[in-house]
RNA sequence: GGAGGGAUGGCCGAGUGGACGAAGGCAACGGUCUUGAAAACCGUAGUGGGCUUAUGCUCACCGGGGGUUCGAAUCCCUCUCCCUCCGCCA
């Protein structure tokens, strides 16, 4: 979410900031409701000055009337409280006039604060609505332009590009030759875009997951977390994912319980609803768990193979950082993917993506791709974001900075660390043999037992 | 799944519908005292919104949402979470 005031203030600036993004957002709803908000409750708050006061008044008068009716009842039995009992009466009826009087009138203006809180509460419930939909801006440092066709390629870096003296196979031939991967089954179980992992597969799998949570837990400082796999439709709301990627998330028929479509969604909320402490900053998450997404908006891209599936697995960095080092923490992230990659000897490249092709949430955002040399593709296997506030604010993550204690909100940063589907497709596609076995990386044969998968 | 009990400021913990943004304690910060520290004593302190900015004024917030009332931390409804007991169970 942006900061409303950013929009009141700049409202042209904020809508040529989102045209750069090849988006739209209702930026003129947004400043006309949130001047008819602010107009609502100036005259909204004066009259609960105004009830306030009264009601003050209010209960002094019935605190005196309790105490002459109490008076008026022992003169009535004739004990001397000082005054007559008929002049007690003629009291206590003066100030209980009084006091209905006065009722009736804080009565009418509780009914007019009745009403502009109505017209209060659907002027900020349209207003919320719109700014859930507003992307966030693109950090200046972002070149401009419309679409991914557009982003910055950088040159491939890692392992030389495979070379065979054959025809290298994609890894939805080799997968099943080897037994590796079943697709029949796995439809058979779930229908398309699931896939069963068996043997060796399976195994590669698990160990790339126990390396990537070693790795940067050991050498890049994270900690591990191991959070819920569905969550709260709040979560996603924080995490930016609600409401406009409604489509793409599966959900618990019965119960308000959403399943991630990747662990951004646990890990950006971790922290929700809190203040931290500056010294606690910068917090580093890793998360190993499954993604699950509907893939609607993909329907009949990437239907071969194990590229995209409606469940895949991944281990997420996260990190929480001050608005002054986030962007040389966004730096560190991208080279704590690239060192896994260099680990795993992975030839890919940096891809930075212009605002036309940054999304919803980012203010800046980077790609992994590696090359896969069966299927001749650079895969997509991270992509690594600076979101600065846009998800603290909605997941409302502030922080007490060490010096003048007024409580901001922190920058939030997220990145595959990797993305394990493509990881396996580079690994079996590029390390393949002539015989169909595939070479284990070094780093891997740990946690395998086994230098060739055949 | 059944029965009951809870949720109050950074923490603990009071709070018969009117003086309560909220006693008291602890922790924190500033000061006095001290060679220094501790102790003691004095004082300051929440978050968010709106208006105005020189100081300021005001509204909301006692788990969330709704209701009753002139007025709600307090009464009613509802949701969430926590605890105890019973049942079931990886």
């Amino acid at each position: 979410m942006l900061d409303i005031n950013l929009i009141r203030e700049k409202p042209e600036w904020v809508k040529a900031q989102i045209a750069k993004l090849n988006d739209t957002a209702p930026i003129d709803e947004i400043v006309a409701d949130d001047a008819r908000r602010r107009e609502i409750l100036g005259e909204v708050e004066e009259l609960r000055r105004q009830r306030n006061e009264t009601s003050k008044q209010i209960g002094q008068w019935m605190g005196r009337l309790k105490k002459m009716e109490a008076d008026l009842k022992r003169a009535e039995a004739g004990q001397d409280v000082g005054q007559s009992a008929d002049q007690l009466r003629a009291q206590v009826q003066s100030l209980q006039f009084n006091a209905d009087e006065a009722k009736d009138e804080t009565r009418e203006i509780g009914e007019r604060i009745t009403e502009l809180d109505e017209e209060l509460r659907q002027v900020e419930e349209r207003l919320q609505h719109n700014m859930l939909w507003v992307p966030n801006i693109p950090d200046e440092s972002v070149p401009v332009g419309p679409d991914d066709s557009h982003n910055i390629l950088g040159d491939p870096q890692g392992a030389p590009e495979p070379q065979f003296d054959f025809e290298p196979k994609p890894h939805w031939d080799l997968g099943p030759e080897l037994g590796i991967i079943d697709f029949e089954r796995g439809v058979k179980l779930s229908g398309s875009r699931f896939y069963l992992l068996k043997g060796w597969g399976s195994r590669l799998q698990r160990a790339l997951i126990q390396f990537f949570l070693d790795y940067h837990t050991e050498k890049h400082g994270y900690t591990e977390v191991y959070p819920p796999f569905m969550v709260r439709s709040e979560m996603f709301v924080g995490a930016a994912q609600l409401p406009k990627f409604k489509d793409n998330i599966y959900r618990d028929a019965e119960e308000d319980f959403m399943w991630l479509g990747t662990a951004e969604i646990a890990l950006t909320n971790v922290h929700r609803d809190e203040v931290l402490d500056e010294a606690d900053l910068p917090i580093k998450y890793v998360a190993y768990t499954p993604c699950f997404r509907r893939e609607k908006m993909s329907a009949g891209r990437d239907v071969r193979g194990i590229k995209r599936g409606h469940q895949f697995d991944k281990v997420e960095m996260y990190r929480f950082t001050t608005p002054e080092t986030s962007y040389q923490a966004l730096e560190e992230m991208v080279q704590d993917a690239m060192d896994i990659c260099e680990a795993l000897g992975l030839r890919y490249r940096k891809v930075e993506m212009v605002t036309g092709d940054l999304g919803f949430a980012a203010a800046k955002k980077y790609d992994l791709e590696a090359w896969a040399a069966g299927c001749g593709e650079w895969l997509e296997i991270s992509s690594i974001s600076n979101c600065e506030t846009f998800q603290a604010r909605r997941a409302n993550i502030k922080y007490r900075p060490a010096e003048n204690g007024r409580l901001q909100y922190v920058h939030t940063l997220n990145g595959s660390g990797l993305a394990l589907p493509r990881v396996m497709i580079a690994i079996i596609e590029n390390n393949q043999q002539a015989d169909g076995s595939i070479v284990v990386p070094k780093v891997l044969r740990p946690y395998m037992g086994v230098d060739v998968i055949r």
